[in-house]
Formats: structure tokens, sequence, C-alpha cells
DNA sequence: GCGATAAGAAACGCAAAGTATCTAAAGGGT
DNA sequence: ACCCTTTAGATACTTTGCGTTTCTTATCGC
């Protein structure tokens, strides 16, 4: 063997110490995780780890960057909505309950540290993997002529993530399959629709959609509302 | 004055401490914010708050909860787009940092206490001010002809405030004009007129939409997937 | 081999959580 | 007016984990 006292240094130390801040994350969760469990569990001590990294944050989001995005298998049901809520379903089961409260914990920090919002921020915004198994979906229903040609911003190709997110967070249970096909068939489906139509209708406007040069309160006269500001829900 | 050695109780007293837990989360953050701090500003201590609630996330869903959600005056620009996008304004200057720091620390505990996710989960899939704003604004729209008639599913009613926190809290960061307009333009005012023509198509098939009598896929088959469930995004 | 670098171990001060104990004030009932 | 139950308020305690400092010594480049 090594010897009680070979010493680590460099890439494989710090492979060590994600791997290990990875494992704890998936034990204990983001809430309970302890920089001196992570050190523990990758026998080292915690100097170590704040030698290299700000702290949990950060860590943490070394430690997720390091998982490589799954490419999903693009679904293949058939239909338009069939594929789309076979897709929402596998965000839903990936996106687990140990992912989310990461999640919402790194959010949590992330308002004081702006770095650490910045390294989320990236890591959100760009699902790259779906958005590429959500045009290929898109693709095929318009070959099929399910679907009117259309083509989608970004913001609508990442949607699919944020709805999915977004539920899962806010009631921080798995998402029901009931809650997916509502999604699906009462934002999703629709959307591409609209999309689709629109986009047929308004023709040479590009970009900006719809009623595009009718934008009367649009710029920043936001009204009023300068008052209380107490509540949102 | 009432000498060095009134006492309060009840009632006055809990009050007292909700607008001392009010007044220390506008001031310091969620993150930032102690039981300690709270007792001191209310000029009381620990032990009566830990009599009345179980830690940080109670008291402070407890002290929002005392806020009355703000009725929104619905916005009357005189078209669809100018409308939503003072209505998505206006939302995004309420659900300010404070209210998204909060609202991603309680989720934080949220995973680890269920009765805090009820609470949490109950206070944010209950816009009803907003869902009234929005059903005028699509209703004014409609009657300007502007908008086919539709129906709007609760889980679109809630949409503008879902995609807003999601924005918001994903990048840490106020919501800028150009997205609120990227959210307006790429996906709501799409997605109404979406609505509006499945609506008119499916028409007898109410309820789930669109290709009502497709669901390949659907049921919980999810395919494949099973495996790493690493990453997300 | 020598010297710079950095790992590992231990201990620190600090802050805040959550709990326990005690006192004395408030308020209700008679 | 009194007593008696309740509970506020004060204080102190244990625990936990942070983030830092110090020191020793293994590892690596030269």
């Amino acid at each position: 063997m090594t010897g009680p006292k070979s010493r680590r240094r460099g890439a494989p130390l710090e492979q060590a110490i994600l791997d290990a801040a990875w494992d704890e994350l998936r034990e204990v969760g983001y809430a309970r995780l302890t920089i001196e469990a992570v050190a523990a569990r990758a026998g080292t001590s915690k100097p170590v780890i704040y030698r290299r990294w700000g702290g949990r944050a950060e860590l943490v989001l070394a430690a997720w960057a390091r998982k490589l995005p799954v490419e999903p298998e693009t679904p293949d049901t058939g239909t338009l909505r069939g594929d789309l809520r076979t897709l929402f379903s596998r965000i839903a089961r990936r996106a687990d309950s140990m992912m989310n409260e990461m999640v919402a914990g790194v959010m949590g920090e992330a308002f004081r540290h702006p770095e650490v919002a910045a390294l989320l921020g990236e890591r959100l915004s760009n699902p790259s993997p779906l958005t590429g198994a959500v045009r290929s979906i898109v693709d095929r229903a318009v070959a099929r002529a399910e679907l009117p040609p259309v083509e989608l911003p970004h913001r609508v190709l990442r949607l699919p993530l944020d709805l999915v997110r977004n539920e899962s967070m806010t009631c921080g249970a798995p998402v029901s399959e009931e809650t997916v096909g509502s999604l699906v068939d009462d934002v999703y489906v629709p959307l591409l629709h609209g999309l689709a139509a629109v986009q047929a209708a308004g023709g040479a406007a590009e970009g900006r959609g719809v009623a595009a040069g009718s934008g009367v309160g649009a710029g920043s006269g936001l009204g009023a509302g300068g008052g209380v500001r107490e509540d949102v829900g």
C-alpha cells in the first residue's frame, strides 16, 4: 500500500474532494452539507478546501459542474404531445429533490455572492442537451404536419426545464404526472401552436413577434405600483 | 411612559415580533436573519419566539402572511402586449430581491420540514389578485378583438408570476426590461393565441386541450433514463 | 538532495441555534 | 382585593459549524 502517510496534491486531491462533496450532497443534502464533513469524507481537512473554494456554494457548484449533462435520448412516441410528456417526465425525474434542494440552497447564497449567482445562472440558462431534444421533437411534429413550421426562441427552448424546476421547487415534492400533463397540455403545446400562428401571421416582422409595433406601455412607464410592494403571491 | 417593566402578551406581542421579523428581513435578508436579532428588535427574547414558531422559516412565513396581497391595479394601455408588459414589469418590481431571497431560503428549509413546504406551496400557488388582473387584461383584449375568446386554465393564470419568479431567482438579480419583453413576446402572448386556437379547433374536447386522445408515452412509461440522473442543466 | 509549495492536523474565536431555568408581571376567576 | 395560573423576559448553557491561524512534514520541481 501507499502507506498511512501518502499525501495527494493538485488535481487528484481536487477530484477526491469534489467526489466527496457530491456524495455528501446526495446523502445529506445541501442544507446539512458541511465543509467539515466533506473534508472528512475526502480524507483531507478544511483548510485544503477553503484554499480552493469560497464556501459551500462554490464547492457544490464545482462538484455539480463535473457531472456532464446527460444527453437525453429524444423520445419518439409518434405524437407531439406524447413526446413532450415523456420529455417533461424525464426532466421531472432528473430534477429530483436533491437537485432542487441544492439549487434552492445555492440560490439563497447567490444573493450575497455575485460570483455564485453568475455561476448558477450560467449553469441554469444553458440546458444545451435539452434544447436539442426539444428542437428534434418539434421538428418531427412539423414533419408530420402536426404543427406548422415554427422557429423556437431561446426562451421557449429553455422553458420546459424552467417550468419543471419551478414546479418542483415550489412544491418541494416530486412533480406529479398530472402536473406534467398540465404543463404540456395547458402551456407548452398551446404555446408552440401560438408561436407558429404568430410567425405565420407576422411573417416579415421577425424576432419580436406578434403585434410588433404596438408596445404602448412597453418601455419603462411601468405605471404606478411604486408604493407598497409587500407581497407577490 | 408605560414604565420600563410593562410586559406585552398574546396578540400584541405576536404582532410586534412579526413586525420585527419583517423589518429584519427587509434590512438584512433571510440568510442573515437571526432569531436573536428579531427578538432584540422586538424587545423580547428568543424563548418567546421559539414558543410560537419552529424556526426561521415558520417565523418568516408568518410575518409574510400578515402582509395582505396587494391588489394590482389592472393596467390599461390599449393593447394586450402593452398591458402584459406593464403587468409583468410590476410583478418583477414587487418580486424584488428581498422577496426572492426569502423564498429561496425558505425553499431550502422546506425540503426538510414538510409543514414549511406546505405553507410555502400554498402561499405561492394562490396568486389570487394577480389572476384577476390577468383575466381582465385578456378579457379586454378579447373585447377589442385582439384575441379570440379564450378560457384560461389555472396554470396559465399563475404562469406570469411563475415565469417572473423563476427568472428573478435563477439570475439572482432584478429582472431586466428585456427579459420581461422576452417573457411577454416569446412566451405569454403566443401562448394566449395558441390557447385560443386550440380551443377553437378542439371545441368539444374541453379541459385537456389539443390532441386529446393521443397520449402514447404519456402514462408512466417514461422510457429509459433510469440510470444516471446526475445533471439537469 | 535542496528548497519552495502546499497538505494535513489541531486548535482557535466567533456566531447563532436551540434549550433550560428562574423571576416576576399580567390577567382571569372568585 | 386577592390568589393563582400563565407566560414574558432575562440569562446562561451546550452544540455545531464556520472560517482562520499555526505548525509540521510530505511531495515535487530543479
